[in-house]
Parts: C-alpha cells; structure tokens; sequence
DNA sequence: CGTTATCTCTGACACGTTGTCTAACCTACC
DNA sequence: GGTAGGTTAGACAACGTGTCAGAGATAACG
C-alpha cells in the first residue's frame, strides 16, 4: 500500500501517514459514539482541516466505511481472544454474544440506521469476518445435535443480529435494564437455535 | 377538525381539503414505496407545488408521520378483517404475521432506517394499534399455557417486529426467496415463543 | 350576484452539509 | 537546498429543506 506507485516516483510522507491515522482514530472516536457528526467534527477532533480529512476519505461514507473496518479488526481480536472456537458450542455463542454486545454498548454508530439498513451489501461483507464465525459456530452446533439445524446457519446469523439490535434498542428506549436486555438476549437466542436448555 | 376555530371565522375551504388529501395520498404512494424520495417528487405526484405541500405538512418528517398513521390505519382494518382475536392462539399469531408481512413487502418505507430506527418514542407510539394486538395475542398465549411464559410480553413484541424486518431484508439482499422467508419467520416466531410444535 | 377571505402558484432566498478547486504556505525527503 | 508532496485558508457549486412575499385564482358567504 505505502509502496512507490511509480517507478520514479517518491513514497508517501510520514505526515500524511500521521494525519491519516489521526483523522481514522478521531473518526471512530466520534462517529463510533455519534454516528450523526459532521466531517467538520472528525477534522476538529482529528486536530486537522475538512479538506485534509477529504485528501484522506474521499468521502464521508467512505471515512464510516474505514471505521467499520477498524471496529470489525478491533471485534475480531476480542472474539480470538475469547476463544470462542474450542468451547461448548453454546458456551461459546453465550462468549460470542457477550463480546458482541459490548461493542454495541462501545460503538453506537453499529446501532445506527446508515449502517444497519437493509440492503446494505458492503455491510455484510465488512462485517464478514465477525458472523463467520457465528456462523460456523452455529454449523458446528447443528451437526452435533446441540442445536436443532431446520433453520439454516445464515438466516439464524442474521436473526441473531438483529435481536441483538432490538435488545440494544430497549435499553436505549429505557424499557430494559442492560441486564435485562441481555438476558432476554441471550434466552432468545437458545430458543431461536433450538439449544436444549441446560 | 375542520370546524370553525374562532366565533367570526370561515370554514377550511373545500380546495384545501383536496390538496392535503392528494398530498397526503401521493405521499404514501411515493413515500411508502421510495422511502429516499423528496418533498419535490411527492408534490410532483400529488398535481400540487412544494409549498402547497409545506401547507399543509410543515416540514417532511410530519409528512412521514402521517404517512404511517394512514399505513397503520389500513393495517389495523387488515388486522381487523383477519379475525385474529377469535382462533387458536397459534393461529392467529401466524395470521398477525402474514398481515404485517404483505404490509412490509407493500411498503418499504416500514422497512427504512428513518423509521426502523432504535430510540423512535413517537413510532413506537404510531405503531401501537398494530403492536398492542400482538402483545394481546402473545398475553393470551402465555396464559392459556400455549406459549411459554419466561420472556416478557413487551420484549417478544419487539424481536418479532425486528425479526420481520430481518426476514423482509433477506428478501431484499436476495438471499431468500420470499417464501422461504415468510417459512423461516414462521418457524423463529414459533421457537422464540416457546409454542409447542403442532 | 359581488365581496372577501382563503388557497395556490411563482420566484426568490437562507441555511446547513457535502464535496471540489485554487493558490499560498509548510515540511519531509533526497 | 531544492523539490515533490502535504496542509491550509478561502471560495464556491450542488442539493434538499424550509421560509417568505406578492400576484392570481376561487370557494364561501351575505
């Protein structure tokens, strides 16, 4: 990526390497917990002019997009580190969902509607990473019984997210305790899968 | 409504309550199935100028609003019309569903973030006609001993909306087909209510 | 009828945000 | 120290929302 593009042509300069850095870091600070800022506010926050956040992110769906990516890395390495995959499946899903639902907590911008939106197609590929491993989760219980395997791994994912935005939503409303939401989460969840009940 | 305010007032004149019909009939033509399209279009629409719709719509969110107060109206009849307070708990409930999901199949605008959106007070608010008779229904259900009773009410209400809006997005995405998903739907509901199989 | 209040339309403008452009000015790099 | 590359300040266009004033049309009322 830093490479020479051009055969005589110099490399990238550590500022702009600096500023571009600043200006990801500000963004997921801002837009992660506002998702409705404005680039003047990621620039400000960033220490940097509009203009220069635009030499970096074309565009302000782009800059979100870089944020996604950053939040997904960051989500990635939480779930790696909570060994999700060599555990009791359904000790694992309930380690899935703990993680995930800390972010939600974290990043309000992965509650908002510009990224939970339907159709959204780069959403589902951003968010690759994270639901593999759901969803492998979710293979791995339906071919050892532990969970009932008539609904198919992929629908399951998505009903998993979503649930998981309405929780979020009920304790933003204020209708729920995050305790509350979470166990009602989590007991959805078991029941959706077909998990036999401990 | 439409009587007269003040003691020496004339009555709203017949032209006017035309307009703000035609608007408001475009609007849930144009805006129900473009939810993105702006106050031009559905004057456009209407046979009417932009003003005339700020007339009698101050800004474009109160527009909306009514745009769904008509929309759940239809869905209330529809509701109605389905007899789903006199059946098998069961039943109904899968009868509640097919009625809302030719509603979010005819109207996309159910399915857009502007309205979808998590912290929504007034959409909630709008919403309740059609929400109060689920959560009845689901009531019902979990004291007749049909459905299991652990989750709350006001909770299953909301997974089964967000999980409608899951299964309209699969449809959208192409991932399923309708009927696939109206099937996998069925089937989550019924889980998720801890209903025993038929 | 005619008068009058109401409604619609035309045309204009303010506002906020996004995105682009240019010229001047810095500064890292060789 | 020269130069390519980066940042800044300052404009500006585009677009959608919302507002306003005035001219023209028309429904309601006496």
């Amino acid at each position: 990526m830093s490479e020479i593009t051009d055969g005589r042509r110099r490399r990238r300069r550590s500022d702009a390497e600096r500023s571009a850095a600043a200006v990801l870091d500000a963004a997921v600070e801002v837009l992660g917990r506002h998702p409705d800022a404005k680039v003047e506010q990621v620039a400000a926050a960033a220490g940097v002019t509009r203009q220069t956040v635009y030499a970096h992110y074309p565009s302000r769906p782009l800059l979100v997009t870089a944020v996604i990516d950053r939040i997904t890395a960051e989500s990635v390495a939480a779930l790696d580190a909570a060994h999700v995959d060599n555990r009791t499946v359904t000790e694992a899903l309930l380690r899935w969902l703990d993680v995930t639902w800390r972010l939600f907590d974290h990043y309000p911008l992965l509650l908002h509607p510009s990224v939970t939106a339907v159709g959204q197609a780069d959403s589902d590929r951003q968010h690759a990473p994270v639901t593999e491993r759901l969803e492998r989760l979710i293979r791995r219980g339906q071919a050892s019984g532990e969970f009932d395997g008539t609904l198919s791994p992929a629908w399951l994912v998505s009903a998993t997210i979503t649930l998981g935005h309405a929780a979020g939503g009920e304790v933003a409303a204020g209708r729920m305790t995050t305790a509350q939401a979470a166990a009602a989460l989590r007991q959805s969840i078991l029941r959706l899968y077909g998990a036999r009940e401990p």
